[in-house]
RNA sequence: GGACGUGUAGCUCAGCUGGUUAGAGCGUUCGCUUCACACGCGAGAGGCCGGGGGUUCGAGUCCCUCCACGUCCA
């Protein structure tokens, strides 16, 4: 990096492009630290001069896509209103790289598997680099060690890290990078333990053995919000047991009949006539024979397949419902791969019932199912043929299996998803969030109001922040899993798995009167859900009165996309109610999604022009933040090409007009240097056109301010960009004589000025949206950067010649429209004259254009009589048009 | 089935607490090299404001209901 030069005016250059400007201005704001968070600033003015964004960190083994770029904008907006705004602005960006995207990338990048069991190889390398996209099959995958594999995911997260920051850079976010974090860093991994170990102090995290999701690919448990509901093609069989009182059979149905052997009851509503002679009662199952109750349940479907079903452990969410509530054993057949235990359960003790089970012993749930309608159909408890259905079966987001429930250990943090009080309380928290848009608090509370169970945060897989707790092996040589070891906070980050517990040495790992490490790792939630803590340092700052941590927290803004509100917002609610019972943020924007065409969700980048990176390169950075900066928040956008072009135009724009508003040279007062306009600039504009157009101006900087205050950057764009429009189209036009000097050395200087003055304010207001456009024309007259330039007030447009009418220039720009209308019509170039034209509207109107003509007849080319009416509203008719010839050049 | 959101010009969207003939941009049609801009400028056409009820002097805007679409949860 080379030493850092000025900003300096530069000269303006005869045909100004937007093209090449990220390249010439994103390296000079990192240089110039234009975005560097000053910490001087809590010295000065407390916490009331710094604005905190808390951002999501990217999954960095994904791609930054489309959606990224629409809702990262959005965050940046406000960003940089709120620096031009007079806060010093807290904006740090991290990298999620932890957890199964990462995994599952590098997996096919480099064609490798994580198997706990082998040894660390120090000389491991790949098979294969760079296999992007393209899935490797299992088989084909080379096994490595945890730690190989580990090393493998820090060296790929790196590298696609960098593309990314690279991608930010270019369009524009202005983060101040050296804040920047990895979720699987030292200081995040060291935040995400610490919080654990303060959480499990207090019992708010605690390990239990109990049925939950378990994803048979991955072989790891899922959370509850990492489901996803599919339509999942099935087929039900009715299937009879047996009364034990009678010889009679009772028909259930059921998609999953390989579970038989696990099933503990059968189950109907208790409201249900048909089976009140029977609850009380037992039945024998088919083929295992195994002697079960039937129960009443109100969560039993009356008018759902025969009103009565059977209950094994377990099948779906309604059988853990009811093996908990009615108390019923366990009986699990199907083990964490997805296959049947390999031997017969002991509760089947029935000879036949052996017999069954041993042509189901071992396989896939799959094939068993199978196995077992064969088995039924010959033994005639198969009532007709299986129906064919679509059900809803619970899926991994990222997984392509039907979750199975399997009983294991596993941690959690309470959520209040079985406690009443804490819900009440998190929901109440949600409460003290303002909400951007505000009907997004809906979702929180749906969400938290539905939730069944605590927070699963442990992950049976190998590149995640580790779970810090080791356990004493007991002199039989079996580990207690209640004799925890843990280490000092001082001492993290700590990995079990490689690291010997504290006061042990790594030869006692396993053996008794030794000690084994937890070999689970935490959900990515886990530690995302601190990120307030990372970038704030927490863990560096907690009890010093002078950290970032103890003066900023909790932060002013968390900024995200929709889909993560049930994830990542609640569960950083979560930590901040546990560990600060204050809520983290006081205001949560929230982006929509982005649409393709088809108004479906998009997918993955199809084009060139797609991709961020193509975008970028095709419309500009700032013809793609024009675009995302159109759409409110909270509102699905539709992915539009045609907006970026119009951005682009835009900047484009603001270049052009820009030149020709200082192309009269130094105004005599001087550059004012900043904020808006000198006081001599001000007192020389004299001109009732001219004020007016001030006057307009101001009105437009209250009104995308008052939209910024209202997390509404849509509306500030609409605002300016509307008066920007007529801004070039009319004002430009009618005063462009006059600057010239068409009427006099004092009336030029006042349409200089007040070029001059709009200018300044303009490129403040667009500043935010187009960064390099408004930044580039800033550096023509300015020194230092405009994104740290303050942001308009309505009374820079204030000049001491008093205000006028805005209608005076709306009443121009109108008669302007109907002269060209008429030359339009006449089929005439602008240039043609007027030689005589009448312009009818009410009084006022009339003396407010009258007060401008000597402009409309410049930019009219009107050399004959003006004839002025009386009408209602504006109509100017009887133009006499007089081509001009054309003159060849 | 429940919650939330959306439905306005061919397309993408504005229309704040109900108030004059419903707006913008894109696209389209016609015209123009006009000394900031042809990566431009000017003009025109184009709308039973999803359907049906209601409240009101007055409804795109408020209430009810139905329909369609989207997302999440069952």
């Amino acid at each position: 990096m080379t030493i850092a030069e000025p900003t300096r005016a530069t000269a303006i250059p005869e045909r100004p492009s937007i093209d090449g400007l990220e390249d010439k201005w994103a390296p000079v704001w990192e240089e110039q630290g234009v975005f560097a968070f000053d910490r001087s600033i809590l010295d000065e003015r407390g916490r009331e001069g710094v604005y905190a964004i808390d951002t999501p960190p990217p999954t960095a083994s994904g791609s930054l896509h489309v959606g990224h770029v629409f809702s990262y904008t959005h965050t940046d907006l406000v960003a940089r209103y709120k620096r031009m705004a007079g806060y010093e602005v807290f904006f740090p960006i991290g990298w999620d790289d932890n957890g199964l995207p990462t995994e599952r990338r590098v997996q096919n990048y480099y064609g490798v598997r994580g198997d706990a069991s082998l040894p660390y190889d120090p000389d491991f390398t790949p098979p294969r680099e760079g296999g992007e996209g393209k899935s490797v099959k299992a088989a084909d995958q080379v096994p490595v060690s945890r730690q190989n594999f580990i090393e493998l995911c820090d060296i790929l997260t790196v590298k696609d890290e960098e593309t990314f920051e690279d991608l930010w850079r270019r369009l524009g976010m202005s983060y101040d990078w050296s804040l920047s974090y990895r979720t699987i860093d030292d200081h995040s991994r060291a935040t995400a333990q610490q919080m654990f170990l303060r959480n499990l102090a207090k019992g708010e995290a605690y390990a239990a053995d109990a049925p939950g999701l378990w994803d048979v690919t991955f072989q790891t448990a899922v959370a509850q919000a990492e489901l996803e509901a599919r339509d999942y093609p099935g087929h039900y069989h009715r299937v009879a047991f047996h009364r034990t009182d009678a010889d009679a059979p009772v028909f259930i149905e059921t998609t999953r009949p390989e579970l038989l052997p696990a099933c503990v009851a059968l189950i109907a509503h208790p409201d249900d006539e048909r089976y009140q002679g029977l609850f009380g009662k037992t039945v024998r199952s088919p083929l295992f024979q195994v002697e079960l109750p039937v129960l009443a349940h109100p969560d039993a479907e009356m008018d759902k397949g025969a009103g009565i079903a059977m209950c094994c452990t377990f099948g779906d969410l309604t059988d853990v419902t009811w093996w908990r509530e009615l108390r019923l054993p366990t009986r699990s057949i199907v083990t964490r791969t997805g296959r049947l235990l390999g031997e017969a359960p002991a509760w089947i003790t029935h000879e036949a019932g052996i017999a069954a089970y041993e042509g189901l012993a071992g396989r896939t749930t799959f094939s068993a199912r199978a196995a077992v309608v064969d088995l039924l159909r010959e033994s005639g408890d198969l009532v007709g043929e299986p129906t064919p259905t679509q059900r809803k079966a619970n899926f991994y987001e990222n997984g392509e299996k039907p979750l199975e429930i399997v009983t294991s250990r596993q941690w959690y943090i309470r959520n209040g998803g079985r406690d009443a009080d804490l819900n009440a309380a998190l929901i109440e928290r949600g409460r003290e969030i303002a909400f951007h848009p505000s009907f997004m608090r809906a979702r929180y509370e749906n969400w938290v109001g539905g939730l069944n169970g605590d927070w699963l945060i442990s992950r049976q897989r190998f590149f995640g922040v580790a779970i810090p707790v080791w356990y004493a092996v007991g002199a039989d040589g079996e580990p207690d899993r209640d004799a925890l070891i843990l280490p000092r906070e001082d001492q993290l980050p700590v990995d079990p798995a490689a690291q010997p517990a504290p006061g042990y040495d790594e030869s006692q790992r396993g053996v008794p009167g030794g000690f084994v490490g937890d070999t689970d790792i935490m959900d990515t939630w886990a530690t995302s859900s601190l990120t307030p803590q990372i970038a704030l340092d927490w863990r560096g700052g907690e009890g010093d009165a002078g950290s970032l941590w103890s003066q900023i927290f909790p932060m002013d803004l968390r900024a995200q996309a929709q889909d993560i509100i049930r994830t990542w917002l609640f569960s950083t609610v979560v930590r901040s109610h546990f560990a600060e019972n204050t809520v983290p943020w006081h205001h949560a924007a929230i982006s929509g999604w982005i649409l393709d065409p088809d108004r479906k969700k998009m997918g993955k980048s199809k084009g060139n022009a797609e991709t961020p990176e193509g975008m970028v390169k095709e419309y500009g950075a700032d013809g793609v933040r024009y675009w995302a900066a159109s759409a409110k928040l909270g509102t699905d956008a539709a992915f539009d090409i045609g907006q970026m072009k119009v951005g682009r135009r835009l900047a484009i724009k603001v270049l052009n007009a820009s030149k020709f508003a200082l192309s009269f040279g130094e105004e005599p007062a001087g550059v004012s240097g900043g904020a808006g306009g000198s006081a001599a600039l001000r007192r020389a504009v004299t001109v009732d056109v001219d004020r007016s157009m001030l006057t307009a101006l101001a009105d437009v900087v209250g009104k995308a301010t008052a939209a910024f205050d209202a997390y509404d950057h849509a509306r500030a764009l609409e605002v300016t960009e509307a008066f920007f429009w007529t801004f070039c189209d009319d004002y430009l036009e009618l005063v462009k004589d006059r600057a010239y000097g068409g009427q006099g050395e004092a009336a030029a200087q006042s349409a200089r000025a007040a070029l001059r003055i709009a200018l300044e304010v303009l490129l403040r207001l667009l500043a935010p949206f187009l960064p390099y456009a408004t930044e580039e024309v800033w550096s023509w007259f300015h020194d230092g950067s405009v994104h740290r330039a303050s942001w308009p007030v309505p009374a820079e447009a204030d000049v001491p010649a008093g205000s006028v009418s805005p209608a005076v220039l709306a009443g121009l720009g109108g008669a302007l429209a109907g002269i060209r209308k008429a030359k339009s019509e006449a089929k005439t170039g602008m240039r043609a004259e007027i030689a005589r034209v009448t312009i009818a509207a009410d009084p006022a109107a009339v003396s407010g254009i009258r007060a401008g003509e000597a402009d409309l007849r410049a930019a009219g080319r009107v050399t004959g009589d003006i004839d002025f009416a009386d009408a209602a509203t504006l109509e100017v008719r009887d133009a006499v048009v007089v081509p001009v010839e054309r003159t060849p050049r």
